[in-house]
DNA sequence: AATAAATTGAAATTGAGTCTCAATTTGAGG
DNA sequence: CCTCAAATTGAGACTCAATTTCAATTTATT
C-alpha cells in the first residue's frame, strides 16, 4: 500500500511544526487553519494526525477525559523534560519543565520494567497559589 | 443542599465494597447487579459513582481512551505509599511499593510548590510482560 | 399527614471521534 | 503529457459512552 504525498498532509505537517510550542486539539487546529485560509477537513485532520501519532512524530495528550485530546509535534530537543501538573482546585494545567522527569521514567523502566507513556503523565494536586488560599484537603 | 440516603446509594456502595479487588466499568456493574436481582438505573449508577469519585472514595481508571472507564473502591489501608501503574496493553493494575514515591512527592512540593495527591497518581504505560510480547499500542 | 427538596429512571441528547462512499488527486508507466 | 489504478479527500452520517431532561417517586423534616 503506497502512500501519496498530498497537499493536505503538507499543510498539516507545516502547521504542526509552526505550532510545536503548543498542544492544540482538533477544533483549535481547524479554526486556526481556517484563519490562515487553508482548507483541511475534520476527517482528514483526524486521519493524518492519527497516522503521525502512530509513527511517533506527534504526541497525543489526554489531559482530562472530558476534554478533547490534544496533539503536539514532538520536538526532540525539549519534549522529554515535561510534566503535566493539574490543580484540582483551580483547574490550571501546569507544563513543568524538569530534569526529574527523565530520571523518574528511567527509574520505572530500569528498576520496575514498566515503560511509562510520558504523554499521559498527569499529576493531580494543588498548586502553590491554591495552597496559600487554603484549599480543602483531599487525597 | 442536603443529601438523601437512598436505597440505590446503599446498594452501590455495598456493591463497590464487595468488589474492591476489581475495577469494573459501568456496564459490568449493571450486569452483576442485575444478576443479584438488584435494580439500579444506568443514570443513577453514573451519578452516584461520579460523586464517590469526587469525594475520593472511589478511583476512576481510564485504561484505554477507547474503552469504558473503570471504577474501584479505594481501600484506605493500602493506598498510601505506593504507585499505581496501569498497563494499557493488558489492563493490569500494579501496586508498586517504592521508596522513590516519597522522593518524587517531596521534589514537587519543595522544588515546584505543587502538592501532589498521592492517591490519585496513576501512571499509564506498558508492563514488562506486554513489552516482551511486543505491544503496538500508543497513548 | 403535609411539605419541600433531593433523587430516580427511561428516554432523549450530546459530542468527540470514526466511518462511508462518491468525487478527486496522486504518481508510476507508458 | 496521457492513462489509469490506487490512495486520499470531504461532507455528512454514524457510533456509543456519558450526560441531561423531566415527570414521578422517595426522603426527611415539621
Amino acid at each position: 500500500m503506497a502512500t501519496y504525498n498530498t497537499i493536505q498532509k503538507q499543510i498539516i505537517i507545516k502547521f504542526l511544526e509552526e505550532h510545536k510550542d503548543h498542544h492544540l486539539n482538533i477544533d483549535e487546529m481547524l479554526e486556526l487553519l481556517k484563519k490562515e485560509d487553508v482548507s483541511v477537513s475534520r476527517a482528514t485532520l483526524y486521519r493524518t494526525i492519527d497516522s503521525l501519532v502512530e509513527s511517533g512524530v506527534v504526541r497525543k495528550y489526554v489531559i482530562n477525559e472530558n476534554e478533547k485530546a490534544c496533539f503536539q509535534y514532538i520536538d526532540s530537543d525539549d519534549c522529554h523534560h515535561h510534566f503535566h501538573l493539574l490543580c484540582s482546585e483551580c483547574g490550571k494545567l501546569i507544563h513543568l519543565e524538569c530534569e526529574k522527569f527523565e530520571e523518574i521514567l528511567e527509574h520505572f523502566s530500569s528498576e520496575h520494567g514498566f515503560k511509562v507513556y510520558p504523554g499521559r503523565v498527569v499529576l493531580y494536586g494543588i498548586c502553590s497559589e491554591c495552597q496559600e488560599k487554603g484549599g480543602t484537603n483531599n487525597a
